[in-house]
Formats: structure tokens, sequence, C-alpha cells
DNA sequence: ATTGATTACAGACGCATGTATGTAATAATC
DNA sequence: GATTATTACATACATGCGTCTGTAATCAAT
């Protein structure tokens, strides 16, 4: 019957519904319906529908729970991506089979089952901002870039390096005065892939990291 | 009519909707089928009823795409959290209205409401393995322990210190020798919160950051 | 060969959910 | 006060989607 002030409503559709997705869980024309104690599923509709127009939201039509943001500063694309425990020997696939976690990533372009994540272990990297106990999050790739931060197979082991490339040879570059850099011939060296996000949890009371048992 | 060998086409199920939900969009038991080229959608239940008694998956039942990861390694809670631009003078739920990108993070327990991100500008915490650029996740309270990594807000300007109680005064830590730590009195340090985890994004050329324009 | 478990198919039911149509009441504007 | 846009309601429809019942084909074990 009645109708709120103008612009009101709707500005508080748009926040229960931005809440909702950047909680993960889209809701329906009728969550919304009942929210707001609507007593017609129309009126939510309707307000949906201004916020799209609007450019506010944007809709996946005819899909259940098909609204999403839009606009600057819009919901990135999140995958979940493995933490890996240990990489013995280049056996990645069946690492990645049983991990210990999943970290959420914005993918940022990347192929989403091409990243997976390793706990670094060691200090050889504190100079790169990367202490021991970090999450490194991987792209695979067989090959890197002079000053790409790297994930290695050296003997049997993932290591993080720096990589720069020295002709027939590649340095694999500890950030720690206090460690050695490593020099092998390029086809001695396996890349697994390259650093492109590094993650610190500062969990009260050392809340270490991943999520899972 | 025929059968494909043993467990074979259930392993394949599973790592289906094992990777459609990684990609946060779990699947309709129809799409399961479409997948796979079933005839019947029962077949595809049949399978998803299996791996949820095997233990494999978890199924909110009766809701659309209501299947789930389960056991070890399970799905951690997602939500998006805002990064901020800045934070003139301690107006944070404005700052929060329009941020610069949202950053997908684990909640761990925390309240999803209560975080959101910061970019850190300046040297004063390298010591910590915070570099200027990177992503500071924090979780507001109004009170810190002591080694707590905060946010303060000194002289109108959002700050990541460490956090030291000396009596009456508090000592704001900077964790890199070239600069001065600060000590106030308690009342005089409005504390924004926790900083609960560090990124770094080592995006190819410069990606920095958070998405969204 | 018989039995039982597994895999696949066929068709249907019921509720959830996005959508459409039409109407009434209120606020804003002139 | 008359007009118009906005807000809200009532009802209905079509499709999406999880679920149910029943049947057939294939494989493994006895």
């Amino acid at each position: 019957m009645g109708r709120t002030p103008t612009g009101e409503t709707r500005r508080k559709v748009f926040e229960f519904v931005r809440d909702r997705l950047l909680a993960g869980e889209p809701p329906t024309v009728r969550e919304v319906q009942d929210a707001f104690g609507f007593r017609a599923v129309q009126t939510a509709r309707q307000h949906l529908e201004r916020l799209v127009e609007d450019g506010r939201l944007v809709a996946d039509r005819h899909k259940a729970r098909g609204y999403r943001l839009s606009g600057p500063g819009r919901q990135p694309r999140t995958v979940l991506v493995p933490v890996l425990g240990r990489v013995p020997a280049g056996a990645l696939e069946e690492a990645v089979e049983d991990p210990d976690g999943y970290l959420p990533v914005d993918v940022r372009g990347a192929v989403a089952g091409d990243l997976f994540a390793l706990r670094v272990r060691g200090e050889s990297m504190t100079g790169a901002g990367i202490l021991p106990g970090d999450l490194v999050i991987v792209r695979r790739q067989p090959s890197a870039e002079n000053g790409d931060i790297v994930v290695v197979l050296v003997e049997n082991d993932a290591t993080v390096k720096t990589f720069r490339s020295r002709g027939r040879r590649v340095e694999l570059r500890s950030e720690n005065p206090a460690f050695q850099s490593i020099v092998l011939d390029a086809e001695a060296v396996a890349i697994l892939g390259k650093v492109i996000e590094v993650r610190r949890i500062l969990g009260a009371g050392g809340t270490a990291g991943a999520a899972g048992a």
C-alpha cells in the first residue's frame, strides 16, 4: 500500500544484495522480498531491476541467484587454490589431489587450474619480504624472466628463488646474504612456476594458515 | 544402457564437481548430467549421492546447487573484503562504501563485516616483512595486545605499526631502524584494528593489486 | 546359471525461482 | 488540485532443479 521516501528503500536493497554477494551467497528475489517484508515478489524484483538499469548490479537472466555486482570495484573472479604440503620430485599432479587446504585467490586472468600454493620453509628469501611460514601462490609455467620469483625443483625439493638468466646458465638467487645462490645449466633447472602472490597469516595465537584439518 | 568400469566415472564426477566448487560455481544435478552426457538426471544424481555417502561431498538438501566439499581440506568460508583507498580521519564507514576493489579472504572465524584491507605506504614496517604497496587485511577492533601489528590513526592518517603497551602510554613501533617509534597516551591512540594478514601481489608487469577499475 | 551389486535409463512430481500483467496508493512536481 | 513518476501489492505462469519410482543392462561372485 504505502511507500517509503524516494530512493531510501532501494539503497538498502542494494546494500543487502551487495553484502550477500560479498559473503558469497547471492540472494534470490524472494529472499530480498522476505528480508524487507515486502508482501509481493514483484516489489523486490522492481528494486532489483532498477538497480540493474542504474548499472549498480548486473543480472544473469533467468538464472537462479543471478544478480552480481558491477561497475568499479566489482567482484573479482575468485577460485580456491590448493595448498600443497610437499612436492616430492615433481609429482605436482598427485600433490594437488590431496591438499593441506585451500586459499581463495583472485585469478586475475590466470587459468584457474594452473594455480597452487606452497608454504615457505627457511629464511632464504627474507630480503624480498618472504618470511618462513609465508604462503606463496604460484602460477605453473615452465620458464621465467629475469627478476621473477620462481618455484624450482632443487634436489627433489621445491624451493623459492629469484630467477636470473646468465647465458647458458641460470642463477637462482637467495634474497638473503647468509644464503648462497645457485648457478646451474639452463636445462638442469626444473621451473614449477612463478610466484604471483605472497601471503602471511597473522592469526591470533598462531592459527597458522590455510583452512582444513 | 551400458556401463563404464567400476568407480571410474564416479571419480571423474567428483573431480568435475570439485573443480566447479573451487571455481565458486557449484553445479546443478543436470549440469553434471550434461557434462557427462548421461541421458537421465538420475544417473548424475546417483553418483552425487554415492559421493555423499562416501563422505567426499556434503549435500544441502533440497537446495539448488547444494553440493559442497567435505572432509580434510574443505572449502574455507570466503568473503570479499573492501580495499580502502584512504581513511580520512576515521571515516571508516564511508570509505567502505566506495572501495578501490575487493580481496577474497578466508574469514577464519572473524565477522565478515569487520574486515577491510589497506594498501601500505612507506617503508616503516619492512623489518616485519611488510613492504610498500603490500596489502594488509585488518579486523576492526578498538584494542590490541602487545606485539600485535595494528592500524592506527595518527595525525588523520591510517598507519601500520607494532603495538606495545607501556603503562599508561602505548608505543607504536616502526619495524625499521630508519624510522622512529611513537609513544602516546593510551587515550590518544585510535586503533582501527589488527592486521590479520599481509599480501603482496607480484603481478606480471605491475598488475598492482586489487580488482576493479 | 543364479544372485546381488553397480551403472545407466525413462518419466514424472513438487517446490523454488525468475518473470509477466494488472492495479492501487503515495510522493513529487507544477 | 491535477498530473506523473515512484513504490507497493496480488496473482499467475514457465522454467529450473532436487527428488522419487520403476526398469534395464552389465559386472562380480557363488
